[in-house]
DNA sequence: CTATCTTCAATGGTCAAACCATTCAAAATA
DNA sequence: TATTTTGAATGGTTTGACCATTGAAGATAG
């Protein structure tokens, strides 16, 4: 019913002062704090405390400091990027169960899966079977191991920026850029395994090309299951 | 092909430091970092540069700072808690395109349902109906909307604690904890309207209940699809 | 007059030393 | 033995100084 009472720092009742301004929208994207030296005085705080609230900012992601003369604190966007920490660190530190995270993404990227056959035009497949074709090349030019890792990962990112709703965008970007070391275990090197995983990405980008969602969700689905054994 | 180089800062460097040891296992949640003086000393830095770097990983939840002799900088359990934090400043600061937010909801709340309706035990299936009681109650004895709201917001939570996956829990916690500002403006107060909502409620439980699964997504995402016109 | 170079002021980054506030445990006391 | 007092450990804050980077104004050369 309660919840403990929270040492008043008075870092942190800057940090919420200054927060709430941004997203309340007082203060716009692109404007700027005013210096330091002159924040302080208006807190009526030292400037090594001011400092600590702004580090907290920075790292919130809503401001961004600026170098030299006429720099400072710039209010930055909201974007959905903000997500993207919490859920690197999360897959980063491999502290949650693979299951859950294995679950998490069958259920995320199948929706992707649905959403990109349903929007993607001309160009969005143009542009998965150039990635499609890396892949291919990659494989038939024995360049490795990394190289089909990246077009994997270049696919599953851009089908995201297909469905044109920036929060899957940047999950996608969150879980890719962090999850190489968690499959990297289970992904076989072997030639034949890695043939068949490109077959899986070629049914995809198929379904994804025939608007057929349900399909292209349930390759991504079964390509996934296949993936985690 | 590259990126802008960063700035060198000091505390970035220790962020980083500290941070590689606690997500690659060296310090174990609960253990202490030493006091800050020594620590100072270690890095070879100042105590106002320490702290800021201190700052920064508190608020990535990496630490928790306790007062006091015998305290200090405790190393916390990394959990899908992480990314409650982005995700509730995305959805207050509202600067997300609402039709996002509803994909996203929709695709996430439905696997919920799916999900527990797959694994509900008999207790928690008594836990929903208790909730569902609680918001029978706030209609019938006009307790108002605030207490309607609150049971609804507790029901979409307990499904997701139902799931098991402390992912979607801490996803819904953030969703619940932030989304009253935005829906404030669509759910009308009248009568008529709120009993069809119970209704809704009535039918995702039911179809827990009963174990099956598509049918607990589909009512669930039929119910957030009325909300959101 | 234009183009380049120099200088300087604004601003964030860091350091150092001090003092305050909180907490816990040991010592003193009843 | 139980309580109170005391003091040390530790985070929170302040002050003032100096360094590093940056951009703009002014000086200089062509």
């Amino acid at each position: 019913m309660f919840k403990p009472v929270k040492q008043n720092r008075i870092f942190q009742d800057v940090v919420e002062q200054i927060q709430d301004v941004i997203i309340s929208g007082q203060l716009a994207a692109g404007e700027k704090l005013p210096p330091e030296r002159e924040l302080k005085e208006t807190f009526a705080i030292s400037r090594g405390t001011l400092r600590e609230a702004l580090r907290v900012l920075e790292q919130k992601r809503l401001i961004d400091i600026q170098l030299g003369a006429g720099g400072g604190a710039i209010v930055r966007e909201v974007t959905p990027e903000v997500i993207v920490d919490g859920l690197s660190l999360l897959i980063r530190s491999q502290k949650i169960p693979l299951e859950y995270l294995k679950e998490f993404r069958l259920d995320i990227e199948g929706n992707i899966a649905r959403l990109a056959a349903d929007r993607a035009s001309a160009e969005d497949v143009a542009g998965l079977r150039d990635i499609l074709k890396r892949a291919k090349d990659s494989l038939d030019f024995h360049e490795g191991w990394e190289a089909y890792v990246d077009a994997d990962a270049c696919l599953h990112m851009t089908l995201a920026r297909i469905t044109g709703n920036t929060i899957y965008e940047y999950i996608q970007t969150a879980i890719h850029k962090n999850i190489n070391r968690y499959y990297v275990e289970f992904l076989e090197h072997e030639e034949s395994v890695l043939c068949h995983h490109y077959k899986d990405l070629c049914d995809i980008v198929d379904a994804v090309a025939s608007g057929d969602g349900e399909k292209a969700c349930d390759k991504m689905r079964l390509h996934l299951k296949r993936l985690g054994q």
